[in-house]
DNA sequence: TATTTGTTACTACACCTGTAGGAGGAAGTA
DNA sequence: TACTTCCTCCTACAGGTGTAGTAACAAATA
C-alpha cells in the first residue's frame, strides 16, 4: 500500500516527527502532554511497527540512540484521513462541511478563503 | 460512551438501517454488492455485536428471525466521525475544507451554500 | 575500572474488528 | 409427518493496535 492508514498513536508520532523533522524515541515521548505520556517502550513499539509499514525510517544512530524521520508528508497523510472519512459521507465533501459549520468548526473568514481558493483553482484549470 | 465509534464496516451497516429504518440481518446482508458481501454469519456478529455496543437494537421477531433498527441517527454518528478526525488536524476545520477544495470534493456551489449557512446561523446568535 | 543510567531489541498480552464455521431450532413444504 | 431451508447462537481465529516488561548492551560517571 502506498499510503497506510495512520491510527491516533501513529498520527501524534508522526505530529511530532513533522514537527521537530528528525527525533529519537526519547524525543518523541517527551513530547506527549506529561498527563497522558505512554511508556518509553509503547513508543518505541509503535515507531519501529511504522518503520516496517515505511512511514517512518532510520536517518542515523547518536550514541546510543537512533534518529528517526518521516517518511511520508502530514499532508499526504492528512488527505488519506480525509480520502477515508468521505467514504463515510458518499464521497461527497458538502455534508462534511456542513458539520463542519454546525460544530462551530468554520468561520465566515475560513469559508471566504474557500471560496478564494476554489475561484483560483478553477481559473487555472481553464487556463 | 454515549457514541461509540462505528467502525467501516458496522457504519455500512448502519446506512443499510438508516436507509430501511428496519431490516433483518439477511436484508442487510443483501444490501451489500454482491461482489464485496460478507457471509451472512459476518453481518450477524457485526450486528450482535453493535447491539451490545447499543447502536442498534431489536424491534420484534417476524416469523423466526430479528428485526432490527438503528439506535442513533445518521447525523450523531457522522459528527463523532468528524470530530474523531478534527482532532487530526488540532481541532480546526479550515485545513479539512482546503483538502476537500484540493480534490476536487467541493463545488463553488457547495462552498456559496455554505456561507449562507454560516449567516444564517451568526443571524440567529445574534437575535 | 566498577557502577549507574539510558537504549535497543525482543517478547507478551489484551482488546477490537473482520471473518466465518457448526450445532441446533423454527418455519415452510412435499 | 418427514424433509429442506433458513435463522440463531456460540465458538474460533487472525491481524492490527495500545500497552508495557525484560534482558542485554552501550555510554557516561564515580
Amino acid at each position: 500500500m502506498a499510503l497506510p492508514k495512520l491510527s491516533k498513536l501513529e498520527f501524534q508520532i508522526m505530529d511530532t516527527l513533522w514537527n521537530g523533522s528528525e527525533c529519537s524515541i526519547r524525543e518523541i515521548q517527551e513530547a506527549f502532554p506529561a498527563r497522558k505520556r505512554p511508556a518509553y517502550t509503547t513508543i518505541q513499539t509503535t515507531v519501529y511497527r511504522m518503520e516496517a509499514k515505511g512511514i517512518v525510517h532510520r536517518v542515523r544512530k547518536v550514541g546510543n540512540f537512533h534518529v528517526f524521520a518521516p517518511a511520508i508528508s502530514r499532508e499526504a497523510a492528512q488527505r488519506r484521513l480525509i480520502d477515508d472519512i468521505l467514504a463515510f459521507f458518499g464521497g461527497r465533501g458538502q455534508p462534511v462541511m456542513a458539520h463542519l459549520i454546525e460544530t462551530g468548526k468554520l468561520s465566515l473568514e475560513d469559508v471566504k478563503q474557500a471560496e478564494q481558493l476554489l475561484r483560483s483553482q478553477t481559473k487555472e484549470r481553464q487556463s
